[in-house]
DNA sequence: GCATACCCGG
DNA sequence: CCGGGTATGC
């Protein structure tokens, strides 16, 4: 079973990225991030016509996530928004129960966390109080016996190794000690970094900046992330980036990172 | 020696159209407006590799006007803005001399009238007195020997038979007594309406509007129009609109209207 | 740089 | 409807 997240930067000005995307890596799962439209303007029919049933929790302008699960797979118990401030409207969470013939279930959520800049603005405590929101939901869904897998677009840089440049991000809220230690709260709550225990190479990213020639510069950033509960590592057998949609046309300043479970 | 008038509206989105029209139609000298770009950003490497001088008179976002002159036809005498009003700042007029080895030579304007809506606002006392400039400068254009022709975007409907749905227009500022009347005055200087000598046809329309499936009906006007000093006229030999660039994907909603002149 | 949104002008 | 502009987010 392929799981992936993919920041869109727009679902709108992407379809034509996605379509080809699903159809030659056929992932059985993609988590997708930045819709940057409301539910009724999500390309729903193109998306079910390529083979995949659709969830999304959209909104006007910003934000958004959706999941596509690729059929026969079933899918249940969706969740729109993470628990833990109702006063929250950004629409930067949603998961689900996904469940098929062949394949033990794997709870799969997608997510967009907050960039948290300008960390001197109140952007950045609701960046750590997102991720602190999600540390705890993430260990209430270790209760069960079901695989986890949480992936999105984490907004944070884990490691030094993760960035091209990192004294670049010294300032910058993805990469800020605190932010840090939010994601490494998150691990420490048994949760894997997917891609990390498959590749343990530098010069591995996820993001490239439209700005500043940083493609053609190679100046990437690794930010997009898939963590594993321990049954969820447990069938762990494959990562990747796939880079190569960051060198098309109008691409997404993110490019998809999947994983590979066995079926249990 | 043929002699295009064209509002293009935005010279950048249509490019990809005017470059073929000039391999294919090889006018002589082409009247833009509505180029809606400043000066230094007009496309001129691409317009002269195509074997046309160009002299433009741009403004940001609004308007702009210029002359296109197929090489080896010579550009002399260039006038940037109607005279009669200092304080006007809109790129709406530009003008010059054409002469050629084998032609006897032509003054060119290329001119984007004011469209003069709202009626209640000073845009439409602004239109009256530009076309009284117009209609004054012209008369003075009749002092030389040479040939005149006052092409571009006159917004005015000249008569009813110029509009699919007269009555639409009725309380419009292309169409109102006051502007039809002083259309009626610089025909009355002794200028010839170039298509009109052509062509007595009702159903001869230059504008549909981008709105309300005016082309799908051909809910069209004519306002686009070459003018024709008593020399110029004598030198008519046949005129046309370029109708079927209206059909192309990402039109303007004015299309090309051509007059041919006898070499003289 | 590349997406939104909203405004103006026609 | 389709150009252009500005502002904002990342």
């Amino acid at each position: 079973m392929r799981i992936t997240t993919w920041n869109v930067n727009s679902i709108k000005q992407r379809l034509p990225h996605l379509l080809p995307f699903l159809d030659e890596a056929r992932p059985d799962i993609v988590c997708l991030q930045e819709l940057k439209c409301q539910d009724e303007a999500f390309p729903r029919a193109e998306v079910e016509a390529a083979g995949y049933a659709v969830e999304t929790l959209g909104q006007k302008a910003y934000n958004g996530v959706a999941l596509l699960v690729r059929k026969p797979l079933a899918v249940a118990e969706v969740r729109r928004g993470l628990p833990g401030d109702s006063e929250d409207e950004q629409a930067r969470y949603i998961e689900a129960l996904v469940s098929g013939p062949e394949t033990q279930p794997v709870r799969v959520a997608s997510i967009y966390l907050p960039n948290g800049n300008p960390v001197a603005s109140p952007k950045y405590p609701y960046k750590l109080a997102f991720l602190e929101r999600l540390r705890l939901h993430a260990r209430g869904l270790l209760d069960d016996e079901t695989a986890v897998v949480l992936a999105g677009d984490y907004n944070v840089i884990p490691e030094p190794a993760d960035a091209a440049d990192p004294e670049a991000w010294r300032s910058d809220a993805l990469f800020l000690p605190q932010s840090r230690a939010a994601f490494r709260a998150l691990l420490a709550e048994g949760y894997t970094d997917g891609l990390r225990a498959c590749d343990p190479r530098d010069g591995l990213y996820t993001f490239w900046d439209y700005q500043a020639g940083c493609w053609q510069r190679n100046a990437g950033i690794r930010i997009d992330h898939l963590l594993l509960s321990p049954q969820a590592a447990d069938r762990l057998v494959a990562a990747s980036v796939q880079k190569h949609l960051r060198g098309l046309d109008k691409p997404s300043d993110h490019v998809p990172v999947t994983v590979e479970l066995s079926a249990g």
